[in-house]
DNA sequence: TCACTGACAAGGG
DNA sequence: ACCCTTGCCAGTG
């Protein structure tokens, strides 16, 4: 497989996003300047097998944990961000506006 | 090949 | 301010 599918590039936005900071769908769909921010959610839900995805990094716009449901337990999204030092109230990133990491800043 | 799916985002009522 | 509708596009059956 030499060509890396839509779902690697995802991924390797993904794993550049550095602990106790978050981003969301959009932004990285906005950043990849390919697909939309519908396909950057599907692509995480096959990201478990993938490697090391922290893919509880990535929230919605809102800045809610949208996709804790998919993960094992359901609050294994809140918990590693906790450790992280992430703060979250009501399934919310609380700060989300300045713990947002955008990649195109990084970049 | 065609149709449906999906962890969202933005706009309109 | 809230709820609903539309658009988004690669992947799978």
């Amino acid at each position: 497989m030499p060509k890396e599918s839509y779902f690697e590039q995802v991924y390797d936005v993904v794993r550049c996003v550095p602990p106790g900071r978050v981003t969301t769908y959009g932004t990285i769909a906005s950043f990849l300047s390919l697909g939309s921010a519908r396909m950057v959610g599907w692509a995480l839900n096959h990201c478990f097998g993938a490697g090391d995805v922290p893919a509880h990094r990535v929230v919605n716009r809102n800045g809610e944990l949208s996709g804790r449901a998919h993960f094992r337990p359901p609050s294994l999204m809140q918990e590693r961000l906790e450790a992280e030092g992430i703060k979250v109230e009501d399934d919310k990133v609380v700060e989300f506006d300045k713990l947002f990491w955008n990649p195109a800043d990084h970049f």
